[in-house]
DNA sequence: CCTATCTCAGAATAACTGAAATGC
DNA sequence: CGCATTTCAGTTTTTCTGAGATAG
């Protein structure tokens, strides 16, 4: 019996994870220079938009568990980038939203990592761009009707 | 001041993160059921080539650490699935391959996984797939050159 | 001898699972 | 009571640091 095997090369899955890599430790370096991590980055980048969001959706939207996502929240309130306070009807949310101080260090980190996105797409196309946005939603939408 | 917001929905950055989390997540639960954690599955794929690879090399294939490949190792040489032994030449190296064993239980793995990849990549058209690979590529050579 | 690389061992960090407490 | 959020404890995983060994 000769068993199967798989090209890498021409593996989806595993240049899906080779750029995400590459972009992880990208990513990590400039935001290192602002005193932040990638988790809390991203954390910052969701509760950018001035909605009130509470620990477990803000976890969700970052794709880290609800614990992970309560330590990521406590060093940025320890470093004034955020504030909590606990949601007006309902006791047991904890709502956060950035503080002027956490909005204008985001801001930079903004210009630090859409730098290195830019960099990351930049062989591609306006066209192949927006193709590569449209066909990593459709597969992210197939894997998770699974 | 304005200061300049991002959006999510159109950042290639977070449709990778989000793609490839939900691609982690239902390769777990495939090679689980075979007694394999997703890096174990990783490891055996690179090593599935023949080479005898050594265990920092195998390491940057696939995006660990040297500490973490070694004690991935450790785990498949327990279950018999690969063998290691010393380099001709070069003592301080040690080489793995698959063994017998190693090789069925990955064939099996093979067929979950490419059925998860081929379920992510179904809403595409061959075309589309194509450009998706050559794009993801283009990415990686892109943020590596940085 | 010097530099680079590989491997191992212990400590520290970060993450997840499970479970309990609380509020709707 | 069922469901969701939050937090606590224990475990596992991964990484960091430093060290020893080897090749060129």
């Amino acid at each position: 019996m000769t068993l199967s095997k798989v090209d890498l090369d021409s593996s989806v899955g595993y240049e899906l994870k080779r750029v995400q890599h590459a972009l992880r430790l990208a990513m990590d370096s400039e935001v290192r220079a602002l005193g932040l991590t990638t988790p809390q980055y991203a954390a910052l980048s969701v509760l950018e938009r001035g909605e009130e969001l509470f620990g477990a959706e803000l976890a969700r939207r970052c794709f880290v568990t609800p614990q992970t996502m309560s330590g990521i929240l406590s060093g940025l309130e320890s470093a004034k980038l955020i504030e909590r306070h606990a949601h007006p009807t309902h006791g047991r949310i904890v709502q956060a939203h950035l503080t002027q101080s956490g909005a204008e260090l985001l801001a930079q980190a903004h210009e630090r990592v859409t730098a290195v996105e830019e960099r990351m797409v930049s062989g591609l196309s306006g066209e192949e761009r927006k193709g590569l946005l449209s066909a990593l939603k459709r597969c992210t939408v197939a894997l998770e009707a699974g």
